[in-house]
DNA sequence: GGTCACGTGGCAATCGGTTGCCAAAGGTTG
DNA sequence: CAACCTTTGGCAACCGATTGCCACGTGACC
């Protein structure tokens, strides 16, 4: 087996262009400070070489790393595929590259993520963090942050519009001739979940509706029995779910105990995720932009750190609710 | 606003505990060479002063950087969610972090980010790689890689069982009484949609079956329509789709023109992703193991990487018909 | 008591860039 | 022609770790 060729280095370049190291850096960092004719020299080489600057070397050196860390709790959840991809899309446009991390729901991964990539990274984007506002707090104090679909005070987020979402869904319900329904949540340090929950809560109390909480349920396909179940026995004529994931896995457990949807139960998600439309009955649910999000969230963040412009400001992103065949009528 | 508090240093670790840094450095990095109870005080101060070891000088210095890339295609194709979900799993498991690349199908981009992440990662998982042979060699030749779903010369590789599963499916359609199918197939530099072409050729033959390959379709659900409508037009009783979306989207599109599915016309896909069995109907397609190959692959990375052992092997996961509602007998 | 091995910790070079500062070259102005 | 400015490139000090090598202290053994 040969030995691997050597990555060309800076001073590989240096020598081979006839000039100082400093000058190869500035070609790639600061063009303007370099004679025309000399950075197209340099360029010419470097790319015969096939260098590529070393990117631990340069943060190391300069404190930025052009790497952003994204954060979530489940990869597998189709859910959070829209904002990672939003953020790839965002990252790539602007020449930084993305750490993927998956805190698997738990509050103490996230942290452990945080302080080990810290230094490696100029920020994280951490999309529906479970951690708690104090530990937030700290994190930003060593970390730009940006937040999705969580908000807390003095750092920048982009969240969806909840509030307009929860009460697309009791509007919906009741014009169905539903007089209360079923909240089937999710984990307990949920921000949205919270939110999710006081904004049924309140639609609920306006139109004279009665509304339950269940669970909490982790909100995956396989928890969607527990919950089809614990509504069935509370005789509810709607279940409305955390998200889509536990809607479906409803839907699921429902087909198998021969309830029919919606003349029996009606069932609504959350998110619109890949599937949604296309399972048996199609799900009533709320779509958000999450692609979107993910884009925003990676451009406030870059802003954030290469303009050094603090704006802890929130965006709202509109939600909208997506009326398919696992809602109807109540029965009589 | 208040200054950002600095991050603390091995310095400041090594002051406050009153030994030299490479002290501490030994007690992250080499624990049997520190005397037990230096190594208790220095990593109680270290705790206390919330230090973690700055991974780019980590990696400048050492060479190693505990970093793994992984670079799918598309990040939104709940196909490679699987794989991503495995590697990410197996690289926490080790105590490596994960940077994810999505190449969006193009060999150029793939390119780019195996050249700028070279140096910053012990190595790569390239995901459905679509490079050249070639290509491919070079980027080894500077780089640790292992492939998934992809196989070529000196570099080891996961790949699922695609022979069998191929022929699985023939198998199946010949048994409804089939005597024919056409390929929706996907891009044309798609290894593993070459390699699903020559078993379903392969098998077809054995079998006396006519097959026609159609396509190249990029395998995203939007592809469906015209997938189906030239299946349709070919007269065909089954077609088999590259993957899970194309097949999906087919499903769709026939359901909006009123075609009926398995009656008129039977739909197989392939990859069994998320949604394949619950859309409609439930998708009859192959399933593969792709988190376990997701996983396999870092792993054999690792050792590769940490035992300097070259060991270019391909590790064959096994595939699963699985057989739902969009197969049904040929029409007469 | 001298030598030696061993366990432990420190010194300093090194990784590959970035960047503040300086100097040389060339051009302009009075 | 001197004084001065601007452009351009080089020198060298970092960034924060790792690690080869050396030194010191201790106990054991001859």
């Amino acid at each position: 087996m040969p030995p691997r060729p050597r990555r060309a280095t800076i001073a590989d370049v240096a020598r081979e262009a006839g000039v100082a190291t400093s000058t190869v850096s500035r070609c790639f960092t600061n063009p303007t400070r370099i004679n025309h004719v000399t950075r197209e020299h340099v360029l010419a080489v470097a790319e015969r070489l096939g260098y590529s600057p070393n990117p631990s070397a340069r943060a190391l050196g300069s404190g930025r790393s052009d790497t952003v860390g994204l954060l979530v709790p489940d990869i597998t959840n189709p859910y959070f595929a829209g904002a990672i991809k939003g953020a790839e899309r965002a990252a790539a446009a602007a020449g930084v590259t993305l750490v993927l991390g998956d805190t698997q729901e738990r509050p103490a991964n996230e942290e452990k993520l945080v302080r080990r990539l810290g230094a490696a990274v100029d920020g994280f984007v951490l999309v529906a963090s479970r951690l708690s506002d104090p530990a937030l707090r700290e994190a930003a104090s060593l970390n730009t942050l940006v937040l999705v679909n969580r908000v807390t005070p003095g750092v920048p987020s982009v969240v969806a519009d909840f509030d307009t979402g929860t009460r697309q869904i009791v509007d919906h319900l009741a014009s169905l001739g539903h007089t209360g329904f079923v909240f089937a949540g999710g984990p307990a340090e949920s921000w949205s979940g919270s939110r999710r929950w006081q904004g049924f809560q309140a639609a609920a109390a306006e139109r004279g509706m009665t509304v339950a909480r269940h669970g909490p349920y982790v909100p995956v396909l396989a928890s969607g029995a527990a919950a089809a179940d614990a509504a069935l026995a509370a005789r509810a004529s709607a279940v409305v779910c955390h998200n889509d994931m536990l809607a479906i896995g409803v839907l699921r457990r429902l087909a198998d105990r021969g309830v029919r949807v919606p003349d029996d139960l009606s069932v609504v998600g959350f998110d619109d995720v890949f599937g949604a439309d296309f399972c048996h009955p199609p799900l009533t649910t709320v779509a958000e932009r999450t692609e979107e999000a993910g884009a925003r969230a990676v451009e406030t963040l870059l802003t954030q750190v290469r303009a050094r412009a603090a704006e802890p400001g929130t965006l709202v992103l509109p939600t909208q609710l997506r009326v398919r065949a696992s809602t109807g009528p109540a029965r009589a």
